[in-house]
RNA sequence: GGGCGGUUAGCUCAGUUGGCUAGAGCGCCUCGUUUACACCGAGGAAGUCGGGGGUUCGAGUCCCUUACCGCCCACCA
């Protein structure tokens, strides 16, 4: 096959991909140890962003590198219905068309959103494809096919008999334009400019006010109690008198409670129960009552005084303000910045609204989390990711799973209709009226929180619990996302694997950063600096993209995108591609275990050896970048500038074949594309028909000294470069002694370093070569030769600089006795070889003092 | 308030348990078209590793302290 000056790799990639899927080669061998990962699920209702190409690329290579290796290899794709995202997503649509979710019913709205992500589910897979995701498709696993949501209703039962989950009314995260409660980890606080309003509450029985400070005074209309600490003198008195609510004249008490901080304000509180957390919990403690203020619109309830009743909350403040102020209840204003809970999709603020919802008591679940993690039983990249989850784990509050949206799961639990506190568990949820017991029983309205389902991920696409999957790859091996969802998602999925299948779900997690713009700011649409990870497989390959991205990049660590590392890898594609082009004149039949025979052969062989171990020891760790730097090099400097350069001189192409197609081999967990097509097109050149099928291989013996050799002749002819290029030396010759060199040496150094002749005689002018045991020099001009001084002296100047660093460690005792004995041979072996060229230098210098 | 990360060449970043002359890519300068590649080749310049102190024979690496940038969590009447 002809190949193209340049790789090109729109004309590959999408053939090659077909021809892995058509050979099956993602599906996991029978033999090997195995290896499994599941893909974090992309939402099925859009693009996919550059955080999922970085996800994709990491696992990818990860799971082409265990294959390499003859790995049993699952790798399971998916996608997520995301619930309210996608509902969020097709709200808009219909807002555009002048709709919104309230003209349907629950039904109509979830088989619209259904047809809707079902048109859209092909874009994201076919995305996948062209980022090279080696997947096993067959076990492709949708948030919503009948296996999760069994897996979620069984679960949903074994938590409600084991009574971890209740119903309660609680306050929840609402937010008002959504309509639907969210969990604590889903609310998003931002600094917020507002006011600290002092409120007069007179008391009861005596001439005196108690003053309460207050960021939201609408909500004093359903306050129950005024709280003290109970150690805070100036109050003790008042405890247990009442006081007469301004606006609303209700009579309510004054309790003490620790949770008030005697510092903060006046050391008064008011406590809104249906409003604040704290209140909240506060209420529950002293039994009291709770009023709402706030309805789930975001308006004032029915219940309060008329005047204020429908009004929307920021108009009720400014009216209870000006009523407060009228009437001599407001004492004083100051400015305050507080946090405020916001609506992550719309920016709304978020109301704690009093509401019965489904909750799940984290505690236990929290606790056995803990133990695994204490007991080092995940290893974490990096580490201070398991400390994290830590402290979140212990801190957690209960999970609220309801959610008032259509698109999700529905909750299997039906309410008697004749008794709001008789719940009972039944999976015939597409039904809104059940009988059981001659008793009529209604459906919750209302869906699971997405997480409640994905977090059963990793044994629900094992097929839990009897499946041979299941008991060949569960606990799955390596479990990568981006810090963003380390505690929703991983937390979670370490919770109930536990509970559900009693083991850990994953061994190793490892925790990237994300993949910010090229200024360091985080990619967004409003700022306009996203970057489509489709648009750069286009214009650059899918290899590039994902070397650009893992270069250089540690876990954990966010950092810039790149497009400078994309284009060096694209361009590092492409001295691949050239150097296949030069070896297929040059090799024509497969020879397993060819002989090294020449210097150089021994030379690349060896620096192939290491490359190999080296690859191996990064890749045990994740250590992605160092493994592509090493590559990287292995491939464009020493393969094709020397190995290459040196071997054009040969006619036996048999070692060229063997290193390159090792080289491909190695580098195709990073550049599947680019490796295949090679690898395709040298089909008389290697055993196995596909590359993403091969498997790793010890490397061929290679001779030592040879090796050795050349790495002399090399920095020999380095040094010859380097002083024929500041020199500016045209016609050069090389004096040699012949013991000094063989004949493949001389070769080399002629065909590599451009010299004319080499020579076993003196010449007046000569500059001497100080970098190798070769002893040798070049033919220069008397002009030349007085150029040279300056550098000679500065060659000089450096040399002594580094023997007096190397004589000062050796004079130091300390450092003899206490340093290990290598180094210390070390130290003395380079200080000889450094007075050696100093010797030579300064032999040089008596030239032009003669 | 608590926790975490970053600060190394003009730019973007590596630097694994302390070890010798601190690396890479890009950019920059000089030269170059020699039977793969200009998405190229050869050579070169460029860093007191944020500041200060300490431990050590030896510190970019460990400890203390300080400055700046960023992220996360909790509370906020």
């Amino acid at each position: 096959m002809e190949l193209s000056k340049t790789y090109n790799p729109k004309e590959y990639e999408s053939k090659i991909y077909d021809l892995w899927e058509q050979n099956k080669v993602f599906e996991p061998s029978k033999e090997g140890r195995p290896f499994s990962m599941v893909f974090p699920p992309p939402n099925a209702n859009g693009n996919l962003h550059i955080g999922h190409a970085f996800t994709l690329a990491i696992q990818d290579i990860a799971a082409r590198y265990a294959r390499l290796k003859g790995d049993s290899v699952l790798f399971v794709p998916g996608a997520d219905h995301a619930g309210f995202e996608t509902q969020v997503v097709y709200e808009r649509l219909l807002e555009k068309e002048g709709k919104s979710r309230f003209d349907f019913s629950r039904e109509e709205l979830y088989s619209q959103i259904y047809d809707y992500v079902n048109a859209n589910k092909n874009n994201t897979e076919n995305q996948l494809k062209k980022l090279g995701a080696s997947f096993d498709w067959s076990k492709h696993v949708f948030s919503l096919d009948k296996k999760v949501v069994d897996s979620a209703y069984k679960r949903f039962k074994k938590m409600w008999d084991d009574k971890l989950i209740y119903r309660g009314e609680r306050l929840v995260n609402f937010c008002t334009l959504h309509g639907t409660a969210f969990a604590d980890i889903e609310v998003e606080y931002k600094e917020e400019q507002g006011h600290l309003w002092y409120v007069n509450y007179p008391v009861n029985g005596a001439d005196e006010n108690i003053v309460v400070a207050t960021t939201r005074p609408e909500t004093l209309l359903g306050d129950t109690a005024v709280a003290v600490n109970p150690n805070d003198k100036r109050y003790s008195k008042l405890i247990n008198k009442t006081v007469t609510l301004p606006l609303t004249g209700r009579e309510v008490p004054i309790i003490a409670d620790d949770f008030v901080d005697p510092d903060f304000g006046t050391g008064a509180v008011k406590i809104t129960p249906a409003h604040d957390p704290n209140d909240f919990e506060a209420a529950s403690r002293h039994s009291l009552p709770m009023i709402s203020v706030i309805d789930f619109m975001g308006n004032i309830t029915h219940e309060m005084p008329e005047k204020y009743r429908g009004l929307d909350v920021l108009t009720a403040r400014n009216k209870v303000l000006k009523d407060l102020k009228d009437q001599g209840f407001l004492s004083k204003t100051e400015d305050y910045t507080h946090s405020v809970g916001h609506c992550y999709k719309c920016k709304t603020i978020i109301q704690p609204l009093l509401k019965e919802q489904w909750f799940i008591d984290m505690k236990p679940l929290a606790k056995k989390a803990v133990e695994v993690l204490r007991d080092n039983k995940i290893v974490f990249y990096p580490e201070s990711k398991k400390t994290q989850l830590i402290n979140y784990l212990n801190q957690l509050r209960d999970w609220n799973i309801s959610r008032q949206i259509s698109w999700g799961i529905p909750i299997p639990a039906f309410q008697n209709t004749e008794n709001p506190d008789d719940w009972i568990f039944d999976s015939r949820v597409e039904q809104e009226l059940i009988e059981t017991d001659n008793k009529t029983y209604k459906r919750d309205p209302d869906v699971f929180d997405t997480w409640f389902s994905s977090s059963s991920w990793p044994y629900v696409a094992t097929d839990y619990p009897d499946s041979d999957l299941f008991k060949k790859y569960y606990p799955l091996s390596l479990m990568d996302t981006g810090g963003e969802i380390l505690f929703p998602w991983v937390s979670r999925m370490i919770m109930l694997g536990l509970y559900e299948t009693g083991e850990i779900p994953f061994k190793e997690v490892y925790i990237h950063g994300y993949v910010m713009a090229e200024d360091g700011a985080k990619m967004s649409k409003s700022l306009g600096n996203v970057i489509n990870p489709i648009d750069v497989v286009d214009e650059y390959g899918s290899d590039a993209l994902r070397m650009g991205m893992i270069a250089g990049r540690v876990p954990g660590v966010n950092r810039g995108y790149d497009p400078r590392k994309v284009e060096d890898a694209r361009n590092f594609c492409n001295k691949l591609w050239n150097i296949a082009r030069f070896s297929q004149d040059k090799i024509s039949s497969y020879i397993k275990n060819p002989k090294p025979k020449t210097m150089a052969d021994n030379w690349i062989i060896g620096k192939l050896d290491e490359l190999e171990k080296n690859l191996a020891k990064d890749m045990d760790r994740y250590g992605f970048a160092e493994g592509h730097e090493k590559l990287y090099h292995f491939i464009w400097d020493d393969l094709a500038d020397w190995y290459v350069e040196a071997s054009k001189s040969q006619s036996d192409g048999s070692i060229l074949a063997y290193v390159l197609v090792q080289s491909l081999k190695l580098l195709h967990p990073y550049a599947p594309f680019v490796t295949e097509a090679i690898w395709q097109s040298l089909k008389p050149v290697h055993e196995s028909e596909i590359l993403g099928r091969a498997k790793i291989s010890t490397i061929i013996e290679f001779d030592r000294a040879k090796s050795k050799k050349f790495e002399t002749v090399k920095d020999l002819i380095v040094e010859i470069r380097n002083i024929s290029n500041t020199m500016k030396l045209t016609k050069r010759r090389l004096v040699v002694k012949p013991s000094q060199i063989d004949k493949e040496s001389e070769e080399l150094i002629k065909k590599l370093a451009r010299v004319g002749e080499i020579l076993d005689k003196s010449f007046e002018e000569e500059i001497q070569l100080t970098n190798t045991d070769i002893i040798a020099s070049l033919e220069v001009s008397r002009e030349v030769l007085n150029g040279y001084l300056s550098d000679l002296k500065s060659k000089i100047s450096e040399s002594k600089k580094i023997k007096s660093g190397l004589e000062g460690r050796l004079k130091n005792r300390a450092y003899i006795e206490k340093a290990p004995e290598k180094l210390v041979k070390e130290t003395r072996d380079s200080l000889v070889s450094i007075n050696k060229s100093l010797e030579l230098l300064e032999g040089e210098l008596t030239k032009f003092k003669s």
